[in-house]
DNA sequence: CTTAGGATCGCCT
DNA sequence: GGCGATCCTAAGC
């Protein structure tokens, strides 16, 4: 039976219960990375979400089991790492936006080559650079290496807004950040 | 501070 | 053939 309960989170939840919830978590791909500051839920019954036409080959792990990655291709340049919930088969996901680095930042320096730690994963594209994810990670689950996944620290203030670069369903309010973190891709209002 | 454009790939219509 | 769940740089106001 697959695990589906990392870090204190339940990944057969709703994609918005488990956006939220990842605020603060820190995740590490081979020992790179940091606090997850930012995240977007994007659910089935989303216009906005790749899982919304069914299954393609491209989106197949998002109907995958929960707790896996879902890596894809953005603008034929950059990668962007998801995380599969819901029950397998559902297409619900969470896009990890932005990253505070704690664990390898000379590492994330090279290959982003970025002088500045707020640079290094402060947005989608950027993060996947600075952590080495790419389509190899694309339906591994996300609790074996090279992922690592620690619980957030209790209390945080988590902020809402409406999510960045879509031209669907853009009054839901499925961003989720750390209140007054300055790593996230693009400030709350 | 806001807007615009180019890079570049794979999906969908 | 069109258009992104992006990023970076440059120019305009």
């Amino acid at each position: 039976m697959a695990i589906s309960t990392i870090a204190g989170i339940d990944f057969t939840a709703p994609a918005e219960t488990v956006a939220r919830q990842l605020i603060g978590v820190t995740v590490l791909v081979d020992g790179v990375g940091g606090r997850i500051v930012e995240t977007e839920a994007y659910d089935r019954e989303d216009p906005a979400s790749h899982a919304f036409s069914g299954p393609t080959e491209r989106n197949a792990s998002m109907f995958g089991p929960p707790a896996h990655a879902y890596v894809y291709r953005s603008y034929g340049i950059h990668w962007c790492l998801n995380f599969v919930c819901r029950e397998a088969g559902h297409g619900a996901g969470v896009l990890i936006r932005a990253l505070e680095p704690t664990v390898g930042l000379d590492t994330m320096r090279v290959r982003r080559d970025a002088d500045g730690e707020w640079l290094l994963c402060s947005g989608p594209g950027k993060l996947c650079q600075a952590l080495g994810v790419t389509r190899a990670l694309n339906g591994q689950p996300i609790s074996l290496p090279p992922f690592e996944l620690a619980p957030a620290p209790p209390g945080l203030e988590v902020v809402t807004g409406p999510r960045i670069g879509i031209s669907k369903a853009m009054d839901v309010p499925w961003r989720f950040g750390l209140a007054g973190s300055r790593f996230v891709s693009r400030p709350f209002r």
